[in-house]
RNA sequence: GCGAAAGUGGCGGAAUUGGCAGACGCACCAGACUUAGGAUCUGGCGGGUAAAACCGUGAGGGUUCGAGUCCCUCCUUUCGCACCA
């Protein structure tokens, strides 16, 4: 700055408008932009000796589908506010970003554009990652992960043979979810009512086939159990994540079937009902069906529909649509508590993959069992009792009666139990006669990962004539992905159609082996990432356990609630394996999730075919990244859906483009031009610190960052108000300038460019993501005086000004003695006066 | 069917603990400045009234001096689960 401008300002703080400048977005992002690009090192973390304290702020990694949607810049603005905000706090920050690289889109593009997945996924992530730094979030790229590159997926081929060895990765046939628009298998976990998650207008249907499992079951009681420990979860996540493990305890109970040796093992949480089970039901698919119908063609044909029924029912959804029906096999079961005998019958509502597949069916007391039985005419026994009925009058119950709160009847030596005692009981009366035990059955299954697909992480295994099944020697890591590959989407896995993939040598014996051709089920690579980036680059192993236990556990995570189960299940499960492994310390790996909500537009989901979608570079190109960011948090509460209004997003930039007009005006003032501090002075700075106050509490607690942009707003509304006052030198220079070194730190974490430019305009050399957040003084935000109403009878009738804290009774007299209340009281009884210090009067007449 | 969340102006949303309903923003209206205004500034803006009164937080009831907030019943929407024995 010359001399001469110097001099200009310090004579002319007077006309300060002449100097304000106009916001010119666009200008402002491509200064800070090109600065940004040069110097990574902002963004970097700290190594594990840092002094500061370490967040680990982690936002889920896109898959790289062409660009970015307005659910990511939403769910990346929050991670960044919060991101920087920390940095701010003085916190050693990791904020890493990746891809989550594989899957079957980049075959899809394959085939329609004829362009190698590999190079369409690297074009996606390059667009993508351009996205992210236009839109400013500060991620230290250094840490990326890309999981479709080897020196990622050798880690998940490496866990995998962990897995094998420690008979956590098994394979078998089995039968399962078939999507034939991914011609590919799905995880139950991607069934969603009834179809594919990625094709929600397309059946699975059940296939059978060779598939590698993993063994998140052996898990099942531990991943149930420190939901508990996750109190930094939403409770509805924690809820899903229950109901998914579904856990039940009760027992198996083996019933004798009639002049044979067999037996038939039923699953029940209620022995205590099972003096009232009057016939055995069997799953269509159960083991014991054809020997007990033999091939009677008449049955076979009747359970070829039970069958069907089934199909049909799963790839409707809907359970409700399938009316129950069955039929009787002809042969009989003996209850072991009563020696009763009871007919097997096969019900298309019983499934085989839950429990033994097989049930006694109680109609008194099961809904299902009682809408059965009421329309085959089988017979209902009431076996318990409410509680009430013990004495006095004994009055059936309506039927089916399920309650636990109750009593046995017509049991036998059981007779008179309450229900819990009688499960008790009853459960080890069985045990002692070894016709059955107490079982817990969980509703979650073992993970199949195997994809016949080509865009995955290839499984390291090796079938032998000689040796069987051997697993790829570590040394022999990565196995790598071949490029040249012809994708269809019939057949099988692409792999199988590459000889010089499919034909190796076996490890062991050294003769010809054939390769796995199967790859894994994406999200194996998301169950692990979060780790990696904590030393990205290793090269000799998948993680680093020292730089590990420094960062973990993610301190806060943030994503959509739609990974409620498949992800955050998953990733659960792998941290548990890498504990046991001895890799890691940490049980779970995250302490606070944050689910945010959807973006939708008129009140729907952005979709193509509704063709309602907002483009990320067309707002930051109209209105810039600043805007685009602030106006995704200011719209709604983060864990809410926001509508998208595009003139909320304009409203936003007039508000920025305030925020610059009002610190470039007043940036170079300079010199007392008061020094005595007036009430207007004090005013503004009470503003201030209610700004800071509130701003900072969002931060800690409740994430409305809504209410916080709001905050700023007022007090940016505050600043024009007492223009006057400052113009007046009613306000010292020395206040205007902190006020709006404040007022630019708070801005910093939504909208970082401009707060960066002003940031400079207010003469700060070093960055403002280093700066110190404001510091809050209670003292300055506390109000001297306080507008209190007075009611009476609880509706507003006068208000008084009172000094802050003025007791109970002095403000009871004032209010009293107040001249419009006490024209409306006079003459009427006063029965009570409540009087609420600083809030409100109200004088209850009668 | 079961479970959870939500329902507040024309719109998005405020109201941390039972204490002035509608902060902040959008839209709209009026005015100022202006050659001009899709810039900026000022004012208005739940319904109602000349002004008041009065009525207003999905509906109905309740507790309380006082209810958007607590309790009961119901309605609507969204989400999750869904023959799990």
């Amino acid at each position: 700055m010359s001399s001469q401008e110097k001099t200009e300002i310090l004579n002319a703080p007077e006309q300060p408008r002449e100097r304000e400048q106009r916001y010119d977005a666009q200008k402002i992002e491509q200064k800070w932009h090109q600065r940004w690009q040069q110097k990574p090192e902002l963004y970097r973390a700290e190594p594990p000796n840092s002094a500061r304290k370490k967040y680990y702020v982690l936002e889920m990694l896109p898959y790289p589908s062409g660009a970015l949607h307005m659910g990511h810049v939403r769910n990346y603005s929050i991670g960044d506010a919060l991101a920087r905000f920390m940095w701010m706090k003085g916190y050693n920050v990791l904020h890493p970003m990746g891809w989550d690289a594989f899957g079957l889109p980049a075959e899809n593009a394959a085939l329609k554009n004829n362009t190698p997945p590999r190079e369409w996924t690297l074009q996606n992530v390059a667009n993508m990652k351009r996205q992210m730094n236009r839109l400013a979030f500060s991620y230290d790229w250094d840490t990326e992960i890309t999981s479709c590159l080897p020196d990622y997926y050798k880690w998940n081929q490496w866990f995998f043979l962990k897995f094998f060895e420690r008979g956590l990765a098994y394979r078998r046939k089995s039968k399962v979810n078939w999507c034939p628009e991914c011609a590919t298998v799905l995880a139950n976990e991607q069934v969603v009512n009834g179809c594919c998650w990625r094709h929600e207008e397309t059946p699975v249907e059940q296939r059978d086939l060779e598939q590698w499992f993993l063994r998140i079951t052996k898990y099942a009681d531990e991943l149930l159990r420190d939901i508990e420990v996750l109190e930094g979860w939403p409770e509805k996540v924690r809820t899903m994540q229950r109901n998914w493990i579904g856990r039940s305890e009760g027992a198996q109970v083996e019933f004798q079937i009639e002049n044979t040796a067999d037996k038939v093992s039923v699953f029940t949480t209620r022995i205590d009902t099972i003096f009232g089970a009057t016939s055995i039901q069997l799953a269509p698919e159960h083991p014991l069906v054809s020997r007990l119908i033999g091939n009677d063609p008449d049955l076979l044909s009747r359970l070829d529909e039970l069958i069907n029924d089934q199909r049909m029912a799963r790839e409707a959804g809907d359970p409700n649509a399938l009316e129950k029906r069955g039929f009787f096999t002809g042969t009989n079961a003996i209850n072991p508590f009563n020696q009763e005998k009871i007919p097997i019958w096969i019900a298309n509502y019983i499934l085989m993959e839950y429990g033994t597949g097989a049930i006694m069916s109680v109609p008194a007391h099961d809904d299902r069992d009682y809408e059965f039985a009421r329309k085959y005419g089988l017979e209902v026994r009431i076996v318990i009792l409410p509680r009430r009925h013990e004495h006095g009058t004994q009055q059936d119950p309506a039927l089916p009666y399920t309650a636990m709160d109750s009593l046995l009847i017509n049991s036998g030596e059981f007779s008179g139990l309450g229900n819990h005692e009688a499960i008790k009981k009853m459960t080890q009366f069985a045990e002692q006669n070894a016709f059955g035990k107490g079982t817990v059955t969980f509703r979650l299954r073992d993970w199949g990962i195997s994809r016949q697909r080509y865009w995955g992480t290839p499984i390291p295994m090796l079938y032998c004539d000689k040796c069987g099944i051997v697993p790829v020697p570590e040394k022999d890591l990565p196995v790598l992905l071949p490029e040249k590959v012809e994708i269809t989407l019939q057949g099988g896995s692409p792999l199988s159609r590459v000889p010089e993939f499919v034909n190796a040598k076996c490890p062991k014996c050294g003769g010809v082996a054939r390769r796995e051709t199967d790859t894994m089920d994406t999200f194996v690579d998301s169950s692990w990432y979060f780790y990696r980036y904590t030393n990205a680059k290793l090269r000799t192993a998948a993680i680093d356990s020292k730089a590990v236990e420094y960062w973990f556990p993610i301190d806060q995570y943030i994503g959509g609630v739609e990974h409620a189960i498949l992800h955050l299940i998953y990733s659960r499960f792998w941290t548990k394996i890498m504990r046991d492994m001895g890799l890691i310390k940490n049980s779970e790996p995250v302490e606070r999730l944050f689910t945010q909500g959807m973006v939708i537009k008129n009140g729907a989901k952005m979709s193509k075919s509704k063709g309602n979608i907002v483009s990320p570079d067309e707002m930051v190109e109209r209105y810039g990244a600043d805007s685009t960011r602030v106006y995704a948090l200011f719209a709604a509460p983060p864990d809410r859906d926001l509508d998208w209004q595009e003139n909320g997003v304009e409203g936003v930039s007039r508000f920025l483009a305030k925020v610059y007009r009002l610190v470039t005006r007043y940036a170079n003032f300079t010199g007392e031009r008061s020094t005595k501090a007036s009430a207007g002075s004090r005013e503004l700075e009470r503003k201030l610190h209610q700004t800071i106050r509130r701003v900072s509490s969002d931060f800690d607690g409740r994430w409305h960052f809504n209410t916080s942009i709001a905050a700023i707003m007022e007090l940016v509304n505050a600043i024009t108000a007492a223009d006057a006052q400052i113009a007046s030198g009613a306000i010292t220079a020395a206040q205007i300038r902190s006020t709006m070194r404040s007022l630019v730190l708070m801005l910093a974490p939504f909208a970082p460019y401009i707060a960066a430019e002003l940031w400079e305009t207010l003469g700060e050399q070093s960055p403002i993501l280093r700066a110190t957040w404001p510091q809050f003084d209670p003292e300055l935000a506390r109000e001297e005086e306080v507008e209190v109403p007075i009611q009476i009878n609880g509706k507003n009738r006068s208000r008084i000004v009172v000094p802050v804290g003025l007791p109970e009774a002095q403000v009871r007299e004032l209010a009293l003695k107040d001249e419009k209340i006490r024209s409306l009281i006079e003459g009427r009884e006063v029965a009570k006066v409540i009087v609420v210090p600083d809030k409100l009067v109200n004088i209850v007449v009668r």
